[in-house]
DNA sequence: CTGAAAGCGCTTACAG
DNA sequence: CTGAAAGCGCTTACAG
C-alpha cells in the first residue's frame, strides 16, 4: 500500500541499502546516485516507515510526556507554556512528542510511566507535576532509561531536573519592594508548604526579610490555598494588624487579585496604600486593574531546557551519571500594583 | 536487553505464538496454559514492543496532532480543556496521542500534516486551528486515511468534524438578554468575520435580533480584535450611540472584561445599567467583577468527541464515506454581569 | 488447541 | 562504492 524503501529502490535503479545509506549517511553513496535517489524519494513522497525503523534502531524519536487521567497536571494553563518549550527543541531535533493518558480503571500512575518504558514507545521521558513518587524511578535509573523531572522535588540529585528558582523568585520579589521603600512586607503562599514550590518561595521570602535586619515576624505570613477565594480572609487578617504590612506578596496571581479586591474594598488605594506582587505571571495579572507586578516563571524555557537535556541525554552527548539539575532563574515582570 | 515475547515463552513453557495468541486472545488458549502465560508475563513485567508490533499489524495504536512552530494553535487557554477531552477518549481506548511539532525551517504546515501520514506514526490524525488548507486533505481523503477536523471549517461536508456551534450560542446569548428585558443588544465581534467562530456569531446574533421584530441595526454592532485593549474604543462608540444599547454581547471573555471596565469607568452599573454578556466561558470571566455571564465552548466535549469518532473511524465502526458533522451546543453560565 | 515458519520494512555488518 | 543476507520483535496463516 504505502510506498516502501522497496519501491524507492527499484525506481532509483539501486539496491535497498544504498537507499538506506543515501537517506541516513551511514556509508558514502556516488553523488551521481544519491541524486537519483533523492529524486525518487521526492517522486514517490517515500518517508521511512518509522515502526520499521524502531525496530531495528531501537529509536522511535518520540518523547514520552505522562499525563494522569485526573489530568491534574494539566489544571494550570502553564502547561500550555511547557508543551511550547518542549516543541521548540523538539522540532529542531525531529522528535514528537508523545502525550499518554491513563486508563481510567487503572490507578496507579507509576505503572503507567513504566509501561511506556517498557512499550519502547519513547526514547526518553519528561515526567512533571507535583506527584512525588519513587519507585518509577529506581527501575528508569537502574536500566539507565533516560529521563528528566520537570519542577518536580529532584530526588537528592540522583535525577536529571530542570526547575524555576522559586526562591530566588521569593527573594527577588520582597527586595523589589524594598527598594520601592518598604518593610513591612507580608507573604500569602501560594498553598500549603507540602509542595515544594511554595516551600521555596516561603524560604526565599524569609531570607530576604532576614537580611532586611528586622527579623522574621511570623505574622506576616498567611497560608494561602487553590480555593479561588483565597486571599480575602488572608488580606483581612493582615491588612487588621496592629502594624500592618505596606506590601504583600501573593503566592500566585490568582491571590493577588483577591488581595486586591479586598484590599479596595477596605479603603486602600494600590500601589500607594499597598504595594502587591503576584506570582507566575498568567493572564490575571494583565486583565486586574490596576494590573499586576508579578514574579515570572520560565516555563517555556523550561520545557526548552527539559527537551534539550533529555534529548542530550538519548544521544549521549550527556552521560547518564553526570546528573544535571537546572534552575532557571525567575523575572519580575513590572507593572501597577507595586 | 529489554523482555521480549521469547522470554515469556521460555518462562511459560510454550511457543511464542501461544503467548501472542493469549494476549491478543486471537485463538483459543486452554485456560491453564493462559495463566501459566500471564504469570509469565507478570513476572518479567514484559509489554509488546510497540515498533514490532506496529511494523506487523500497520497500527500504531497513536492519534497524531500536529502543532504549528509559531504554536498559533496552542495561544489559547482552550486548546488544554481539548486535550483533556483527547485523553478522556485515548485513555480509555488505549491510544496515545502525539504531538508532532515543526521543524523551525520547513514552512508548509500542509507537508508536515502529510509527513505524520506519510511516517505512519499515527493512525488517524485530529487537525485544528483556524488554518483552512485544502491540499492535505486531498491526499489524505483519497488514501483514505482517518481524520477529523476539530474546530475548523468543514469543507463542505467532504470531512468529518467537530464543531461547537457558534452560531446558536450567539443566539443564545441574545435571547438570554432578551428574557431579562432587553431589545437594545449590541454586539462586539470576536474579530475579523473572516475567521469561521467570529462569523457564525455574528450570523447568530442577526438571526435573534431579527426575530425580536425590530430588524437589523448595523450601527449595534462593532468588529473587534485580538489586540489586548479590544473593547474600550467599541464600548465607548456603543454607549454613544443616541440609542445606546442597554446589553452587549462581547465576542469574547477578554472583551467583555474591557466592555465592563470602559462602562464601569463611564459611570455606567453593570448589570443594572448596561448587561454584558462574554463567550468562551475563561477564567477571565470568573475572575472579574462583577463576574461575567459567558457562553460555554463544550472544548472538552469536542476533544472526547473527536478522538471518539476518529477512534471509531480507525477501527472501522463507521464507513470512512460516511461523513459525520457533529457540532456541539454551548451553554450559558450565568454569573454577576448579565 | 499448539508449534514451526514466513514476513512486516527497515538497517547494518559482511563480501565483493 | 554497492549488493545479498540476516535480523530486529512481533503476528498470522498453515499444518498438525
Amino acid at each position: 500500500m504505502a510506498v516502501t524503501i522497496k519501491d524507492v529502490a527499484r525506481e532509483a535503479g539501486v539496491a535497498v541499502c544504498t537507499v538506506s545509506f543515501a537517506m541516513n549517511g551511514s556509508a558514502h553513496v556516488a553523488e551521481e546516485t544519491k541524486k537519483r535517489i533523492f529524486d525518487a524519494i521526492e517522486k514517490l513522497n517515500y518517508r521511512p516507515n518509522q515502526s520499521a525503523r524502531g525496530l531495528v534502531t531501537k529509536k522511535t524519536n518520540n518523547i514520552g510526556l505522562v499525563v494522569e487521567e485526573t489530568a491534574e497536571g494539566l489544571e494550570n494553563t502553564i502547561l500550555l507554556d511547557v508543551i511550547k518549550g518542549l516543541g521548540q527543541a523538539l522540532g529542531k531535533n525531529n522528535y514528537d512528542l508523545l502525550l499518554s493518558f491513563q486508563k481510567p480503571q487503572s490507578r496507579k500512575l507509576d505503572e503507567h510511566v513504566l509501561d511506556v518504558y517498557r512499550k519502547q514507545s519513547a526514547d526518553g521521558l519528561i515526567l512533571m507535576g507535583t506527584a512525588s513518587s519513587e519507585r518509577p524511578y529506581e527501575e528508569l535509573v537502574s536500566k539507565r532509561f533516560p529521563f528528566v523531572l520537570l519542577g518536580r522535588p529532584y530526588q537528592e540529585k540522583v535525577c536529571h531536573s530542570v526547575n524555576a528558582d522559586n526562591e530566588q523568585g521569593a527573594y527577588d520579589a520582597v527586595q523589589y519592594l524594598v527598594r520601592k521603600g518598604h518593610r513591612r512586607i507580608a507573604l500569602i503562599t501560594p498553598c500549603s508548604l507540602e509542595v515544594d514550590a511554595s516551600l521555596d518561595r516561603y524560604n526565599g521570602y524569609i531570607r530576604a526579610m532576614e537580611e532586611l535586619g528586622d527579623g522574621f515576624d511570623e505574622s506576616l505570613v498567611a497560608i494561602g490555598s487553590f480555593d479561588p477565594d483565597s486571599g480575602y480572609a488572608e488580606t483581612e487578617k493582615l491588612l487588621s494588624l496592629k502594624q500592618r504590612p505596606t506590601a504583600i506578596v501573593a503566592g500566585r496571581d490568582v491571590i493577588a487579585s483577591r488581595v486586591i479586591e479586598k484590599a479596595q474594598a477596605l479603603g486602600y488605594k494600590i500601589p500607594d496604600d499597598l504595594a502587591v506582587v503576584g506570582f507566575d505571571n498568567t493572564v490575571v495579572s494583565q486583565l486586574a486593574r490596576p494590573s499586576i507586578t508579578s514574579v515570572e516563571l520560565p516555563m517555556r524555557s523550561m520545557g526548552f531546557e527539559a527537551a534539550s537535556l533529555l534529548i542530550k541525554l538519548i544521544e549521549g552527548e550527556i552521560r547518564y551519571d553526570d546528573v544535571q539539575t537546572i534552575v532557571l532563574p525567575c523575572a519580575i515582570r513590572e507593572r501597577e500594583s507595586a
